[in-house]
DNA sequence: CCTCTTTTAGAAGACACTTGCAATTTAATA
DNA sequence: TATTAAATTGCAAGTGTCTTCTAAAAGAGG
């Protein structure tokens, strides 16, 4: 008997080893979803977990090159942040001041991309849109407004 | 009498020095328009102009503190890349196969995120889409399409 | 539980910058 | 055009993030 993670990674053809699964139990229980490789690695060592940190390197390239993460990268930020690929396509707004990540998709957008694309007769592969500003906590009293949200998913713009 | 350049160095309170010149210069010359730090150098070093490695870094980070350059990171690349600064805000399609940059804007891609950013309750700040995608010439015979361009012009997508 | 292959930890290395500092250059003033 | 104080530079050394090397350890099939 499997469990999930188990399942998804013999779909990849990885062998089930414990770094694995605990990275993605750590990406799992992530309260923002966007984890730095090395941030993966503190909260590995917190549970008292030993894992090196290379193996954490080598582990979320494997997992990016068998799309069960997604690998970003913020602003001016020279570090990668992962995510669980849930099969949604989404961009990201970051808040600034508290670093916090959402995620959206506003079919608009998406729409005029192609076009965009089509006009300049590229034949369109990816692209990534990030929006920065500054979330409502913070800019009402100086605390994030995502601290305490519980459930994550992909906010969809109206496209009124 | 000031040149041009001269001028724009005294506005932003920098002093008028020959590394900085030079490397306003070579930005200016440039094919793309987007160029890493590391190939400014090698392309003054090709002129027998003495300027450091860091100098060249020290000077791109003053001049985007002032403006008069803007810093991209594109894809999974780990460098970035600098470019005049022409006061039009512009996107970027970037050719995965020739490495070719397109400038482009879309109003209504434009219009959208702020409506996602207010959505969401930001406040926006800035944003940084980037398309990625093969361009006409290396679809069509593996040549970059970009080599023969003469002037560099950030195309407006018609808002259909 | 044996054997083969994959994976891991830790150390060393690579890459893209950044910083410390003495020497030089700039530019305001004499 | 000299003088001089402050800004700037070059080089070397240092950082942060990530990758690679190797011997040892752990998975997977028989």
């Amino acid at each position: 008997m499997k469990s999930p993670k188990e399942t998804s990674l013999a779909k990849t053809g990885l062998r089930t080893t414990h770094p694995r699964l605990l990275i993605l139990e750590v990406l799992e229980k992530s309260r923002t979803r966007h984890m730095g490789a090395e941030e993966i690695y503190d909260s590995l060592r917190e549970s008292n977990e030993e894992v090196g940190l290379a193996t954490v390197y080598r582990v979320l390239t494997q997992f990016e090159q068998n799309g069960l993460v997604l690998k970003h990268r913020f602003g001016e930020d020279s570090k990668a942040y992962y995510e669980l690929n849930n099969e949604q396509h989404h961009d990201h707004m970051v808040c600034v001041e508290c670093g916090d990540v959402y995620e959206f998709v506003d079919d608009e957008i998406e729409r005029r991309q192609d076009v965009v694309a089509d006009s300049l007769g590229f034949v369109l592969h990816d692209h990534s849109l990030h929006l920065y500003g500054v979330c409502s906590g913070m800019e009402k009293n100086g605390e994030c407004s995502m601290k305490k949200r519980k459930s994550e998913t992909v906010y969809q713009v109206e496209s009124n």
